[in-house]
DNA sequence: TGTACATCAGTGAACGCGCGTTCACTGATGTAC
DNA sequence: TGTACATCAGTGAACGCGCGTTCACTGATGTAC
């Protein structure tokens, strides 16, 4: 194990802010590592020092994004008590994080399909499975008392987070849809198709 | 307007085959001027004489696979007589759509950031406006008396196509999804979302 | 406490590759009379 | 029916630009004794 220093942790995360802030001012096309690096005030050689490849530091990036997204959904999970409170507070923190953090939202849903993708995987399920575990264990006792409908195993999450996901991904397009009044209809229509 | 002739529409269809082939088979990274061109056997001049530019015929392969996927949906919502047979119409069609055609179902998924949506919206909007007129067309009068719930603009059709479309997108990266269990399961789940 | 040394962190000019695009041209098709 | 001509269709070598990456180097930090 390497001794590795502060200050390198430091340029790290400026380096992922700039692609952030990158990404979201001049969109997917523009996401170059020169516009990364002249973002961030750090220098190219330094790019590659902390993060191997630009894929890598994209796959950083998504990683933390992602991992902010659902620890904002598991921890407000975990506060509900019942299964129609659950439900709800999925898809509310959803749409919490995405008007509250746009730039973060839109690289998540932007990098579906990236190059990047495949070849971090095991970096990037090394953040998502630990979350995606403890919504399937709160959801677990749930299914087990009938409260919640038994589906073969994905179809509950996309039932979940299906209708959520597709209107964030307009929003962020910029469509013209108010995501205030969504969160107050959304959760009782998505519980309806969810309860047992 | 100018006289076409019919062998430039077939160079036009052969060049967004080979479009689609290229895509489905090395990826939106290796989606390239050359290697469509190489992939169709038609030159390079041909295909700027029809398209413009890349981004063009990138645009026109959006369109044409984006109105097929809407004709199945609009064509079978059409024959449907109850709010439940439409529900389950539209949900079947698109999963249908997705397994015979997975490529353009994969393309049309992976353009959904792409840089040239914003450039040609015009030439896309005509495509999509129409066909989700018809779609609008048939739900009202159930939404009128009562047995599809009313809800602002774009919630009703973020219900209906959320889980379809990211249980489609996982099936098309790859997970291990049954698509025949699920057009079993979904329709009534949605529909359940829906009543009103 | 001081010194030597290994490793981490940071720098930026330079490179090569492959991308989308251009352009001057030839051949095919359709129209006018 | 035949001929002239405009336009559509098709060709492929060549170009320039910007991308991700490399590399030889200097400076900073932490450890060992």
């Amino acid at each position: 194990m390497p001794v590795k220093q502060r200050r390198g942790e430091e340029t790290a995360r400026h380096l992922l802010d700039a692609a952030l802030a990158v990404h979201d001012e001049v969109g997917p096309d523009g996401f170059t590592v020169q516009a990364v690096v002249s973002a961030s005030g750090v220098s190219l050689g330094s790019l590659y020092h902390h993060f191997g490849s630009f894929d890598g530091l994209a796959a950083g990036l998504y990683a933390r994004c992602m991992g902010e997204l659902l620890d904002e959904i598991v921890v407000t999970l975990e506060r509900a008590r019942t299964a129609r409170g659950g439900v709800r507070a999925v898809v509310t923190a959803y749409l919490r994080f995405v008007e509250e953090h746009p730039a973060r939202a839109r690289f998540v849903h932007a990098s579906g399909y990236a190059g990047y993708l495949p070849a971090h995987a095991g970096a990037i399920a090394e953040v998502k499975a630990p979350r995606m575990a403890r919504m399937t264990r709160w959801l677990a006792p749930h299914v087990r008392d009938g409260s919640i409908v038994e589906l073969p195993d994905p179809l509950t999450e996309m039932l979940l987070i299906g209708p959520v996901a597709e209107l964030s991904r307009r929003w962020l397009a910029g469509a013209d849809i108010d995501l205030t009044k969504a969160a107050r209809v959304l959760p009782d229509r998505i519980w309806a198709a969810l309860r047992g």
